[in-house]
DNA sequence: TACAATGTTTTAAG
DNA sequence: CCTTAAAACATTGT
C-alpha cells in the first residue's frame, strides 16, 4: 500500500516512543525482508534509545542512540505501535518492546526491507537519497535532465522511477497523469519545456495533497480526485463521468481516462 | 482456480 | 556499456 503519504503515516506511528528505551528486541530469525543482514545484529538495539523518526520518499529512518534503522514498506508493509505485551504475529518481523509500546514492523508479503547501519550519523545511503519532491533542489532542471535520460519510456514508468520521483507509486503517478490530461503512455522524451514546469508543480501538488488528507490522518481523498475511483469496479472519471480504462503501463495497472488523456497529438487534454 | 495487489531487484533483450 | 522490458520475489484475497 505505501507511498509517500502512506510511509509518513505509517513512520509516525512509531512517534509516541521517541525517547522511549528499548527493553527488548524481537525479530524473526529468517524472514525475507532482512536480507544479507543477520536479524541476529539487531539485538545491539537493546538498552538504546528511539532518538527520532524521519521518512524520504518511500524511506524510512529511525535513529537510536548508536545507529538507525533503515525500514522499508514494500508492497505490504506496516508499522504500528501496539501494546507492551503484544504478541507478534505471524507477519511481524521485528518487534521493539519500549514502555510506550511495541514498535512493530508488519509484512505479509516481505517486499519490504529492514536494514542496520551502525553510527550516530546519518547512513551513507540514506544522504544518497535523490532530492525530494517537495525539496527546493527538485528543479525543473533536474526533472528535465530525469525526463532526457529516460526518453523512450512512458511517463508512468518515469513517475515510477524512485531516482527521479522518490515516494512516487501507482496511485499517485495515475494522480498526477489524470489531474494533468496526459496519456500514462505518453514518451517521456517529447515534453516541451513548459510542459516540464507543469509536471514538476502537478507532482509537487499531489504530494502536498496526498501528505495534507493521507500522511497526517489516514483520512479518505476527497471524490473530486482520481484516488477513490480508480479501483472500484466501474469506476468512472471525476471529471466528465466516463468510465476509466484499465491498462497494463510499464507492468503496472494504470487507471486513465480516455477523454480527459487522450494519446499525445490530440489537443483535447483534461489539466484545471 | 487463476489472477491481481499503492514495489523493487534481477535478468533478458535490444 | 546503455536503455528498456519482463520475470521474479511471497502472501493474501477475490
Amino acid at each position: 500500500m505505501p507511498e509517500l503519504a502512506e510511509v509518513a503515516w505509517y513512520a509516525a506511528r512509531w512517534q509516541p516512543a521517541v525517547d522511549c528505551r528499548v527493553r527488548e528486541v524481537r525479530c524473526h530469525p529468517r524472514a525475507r525482508v532482512f536480507r544479507g543482514m543477520s536479524p541476529e545484529e539487531l539485538h545491539v538495539l537493546r538498552g538504546d534509545h528511539l532518538r527520532g523518526l524521519l521518512t524520504h520518499g518511500k524511506q524510512i529512518l529511525a535513529r537510536f542512540d548508536h545507529g538507525a534503522l533503515g525500514l522499508h514498506l514494500g508492497m505490504s508493509g506496516e508499522m504500528a505501535c501496539a501494546p507492551v505485551g503484544h504478541t507478534p504475529g505471524r507477519h511481524d518481523h521485528l518487534v521493539l518492546r519500549t514502555e510506550a509500546g511495541s514498535l512493530v514492523f508488519r509484512d505479509p508479503r516481505m517486499f519490504g526491507r529492514v536494514r542496520w547501519v551502525a553510527g550516530s550519523a546519518l547512513p551513507a545511503w540514506w544522504k544518497a537519497l535523490p532530492p525530494a519532491i517537495l525539496s527546493d533542489a527538485f528543479t525543473s532542471k533536474l526533472v528535465e535532465q530525469g525526463l532526457a535520460a529516460r526518453g523512450r519510456r512512458p511517463l508512468k514508468a518515469v513517475l515510477l522511477d524512485q531516482d527521479l520521483f522518490p515516494g512516487v507509486g501507482n496511485w499517485m503517478a495515475d494522480e498526477i497523469l489524470w489531474r494533468l490530461g496526459w496519456h500514462p503512455a505518453r514518451r517521456s522524451g517529447e515534453l516541451q519545456t513548459a510542459e516540464i514546469n507543469v509536471l514538476r508543480r502537478e507532482a509537487r501538488r499531489v504530494c502536498r495533497d496526498a501528505l495534507r488528507v493521507i500522511g497526517r490522518s489516514w483520512g479518505d481523498p476527497p471524490a473530486s480526485w482520481l484516488f477513490p475511483h480508480r479501483w472500484r469496479a466501474g469506476g468512472c472519471c471525476p471529471r466528465d463521468g466516463r468510465a476509466l480504462e484499465r491498462t497494463q503501463v510499464a507492468g503496472r495497472t494504470t487507471a486513465w481516462c480516455a477523454a480527459c488523456q487522450p494519446p499525445a497529438g490530440s489537443s483535447a487534454g483534461g489539466g484545471d
